[in-house]
DNA sequence: TTGTTTCCATACGGTACCGTACGGAAGGTG
DNA sequence: CACCTTCCGTACGGTACCGTATGGAAACAA
C-alpha cells in the first residue's frame, strides 16, 4: 500500500506526467466553457489534470494570470485562426459565405463564446472581448466593401451579420430544440439568412 | 453605545424594516444581472437588503428556491409582459415594428438576459429558458403568419428575428463602442435590419 | 397587558476555494 | 555517481459562502 505517485484509481486522464503552462491554459479555457469564468478553479483543475496546486503555482503566479492566458488563447484560436482560414479564398463573396456557414454551424456547440459573453464586463475579459468584436466586425465590413458597398453601409451590414452570428450562438445554446430541424431545412434556413444579409441583387 | 437594531452607518439602503419573499426574488434577479447565477449569494444579498440570513431562511427553504423564484419573475416580466404590451396594437406589422425596436433598444443595457443565457444549461435555468425562447419565437412567427406568410416561412423568419435580437443584446454588452453611433445613424441601422427581416415588398 | 404569530439576529459547524511555504521527486548535465 | 535545475506534493492559514439552531424582537389580537 501507499502508492504515493499519481496512480490512484479514479480513472484519471493523466495525459502526461509533466505539464506546461499551455496545458493549464487550455484546461482553463475548457473550464470556462463549462462553468464560466467562475468555473476556473485551481484545485478542481489540478484534480482534472491529475496533478496538484503545486504544479499550477509553479507555472502561474495566480488565478488571474491563468485566466489571462486562457483569454489570449481564445482570442487567437477563435478569431484570428478563423479569419486566416477563410481569408485563403480569393473571392470575397465566397469568403463571406464560407465564413458565415462555418461559424454559424460551429456555433451550435460553442459554450466558451457564450460563457465569455456573460462575463464581458469582467476586467480580465472586457479588453479581449472588445478587440475580438471589433476585429470581427471590421473584417466582415472589409468583405462587404470588397463587394462594392460604401464604407458606412458595409459597416452596418457587418454589424448585422455579427449580430445574427451571436444570436445564433445564443439560440443554439438556450433552446436547441427550437433550432432542431432536418439538414435540408437547415440549408434553407441558412440560405434565407444569407439572402437577408447580402446586398440585394436588384 | 450598542445600537442593536439595524441602524449602522454604512449607508445601507434599508427600503423597509420587514421584507417579503418577492423582495428577495427581485434582489436575486438583480444579482443575476450583476454576477450571474453564481452572483446569487444569500449572505451578500442580506447585507445589501439591510438584513441577515435569518430573514432569508424564513422566506425560502434554500438558495435553490430563491433562484427558482427569480426565474419565474424573469419569465413573466421579460417575456409575457412585453408580449402583452405590444399585442395591444391591432396591426401586426406595427406590432412587429414596435416589438423589435423596443426590445432591441432595451437590450442595450440588459445584463440579466446575457447572464441567464450563459447559464442556460443549469437545471434551474434550462426549462425556463426553453419555454421563454419557444414562446418568443412562436409569437413572432404568429405575427409573420398574420402578415400572410406560410407557417414554415414564418418560423424561419421568426428564428432569424430572434437571433438578431439576441445577437444585439450580446453585441451591446460585449462591445458597446462597436455599436456607438449617432441617433440618426442608429435609426438607419434599425431600419436596415427591419428591411432585412420583413418580407420583401417585391 | 398578555399571549400568539410572524419575522429577524446571531452563533455555529461544514465546505470549497485561494495562495503560501517548504520538502522532495524527476530529469538533465558534468 | 554527484549535483543542480525544474517541477510537483502536501500541509497550512485565510476567506467566503451555505444551511441550521435558537433566542428573541415586532406586529397583531384578545
Amino acid at each position: 500500500m501507499g502508492s504515493k505517485h499519481q496512480g490512484d484509481g479514479t480513472s484519471a486522464p493523466e495525459p502526461q506526467r509533466r505539464l506546461s503552462a499551455t496545458d493549464w491554459a487550455q484546461a482553463a479555457l475548457a473550464a470556462i466553457g463549462e462553468g464560466g469564468l467562475a468555473g476556473v478553479a485551481v484545485e478542481p483543475l489540478a484534480v482534472q489534470l491529475g496533478t496538484t496546486k503545486g504544479s499550477f503555482y509553479w507555472h502561474f503566479q495566480n488565478r488571474k494570470a491563468l485566466i489571462e492566458a486562457a483569454m489570449q488563447l481564445w482570442e487567437h484560436e477563435h478569431t484570428e485562426r478563423i479569419i486566416a482560414l477563410t481569408d485563403a479564398d480569393p473571392d470575397p463573396a465566397v469568403r463571406l459565405q464560407n465564413l458565415f456557414t462555418f461559424v454559424v454551424g460551429y456555433s451550435r456547440n460553442d459554450r466558451i463564446e457564450v460563457a465569455l459573453l456573460a462575463t464581458a464586463d469582467d476586467p480580465l475579459v472586457a479588453p479581449v472581448m472588445r478587440r475580438v468584436t471589433e476585429r470581427r466586425v471590421g473584417y466582415v465590413a472589409s468583405l462587404f466593401e470588397e463587394l462594392g458597398l460604401p464604407a458606412d453601409e458595409a459597416r452596418h451590414r457587418a454589424l448585422h451579420a455579427v449580430s445574427v452570428y451571436l444570436g445564433h450562438v445564443q439560440l443554439a445554446h438556450a433552446a436547441p430544440d427550437t433550432l432542431a430541424m432536418q439538414p435540408e431545412q437547415w440549408q434553407r434556413h441558412m440560405d434565407g439568412m444569407m439572402d437577408a444579409l447580402l446586398p440585394k441583387p436588384t
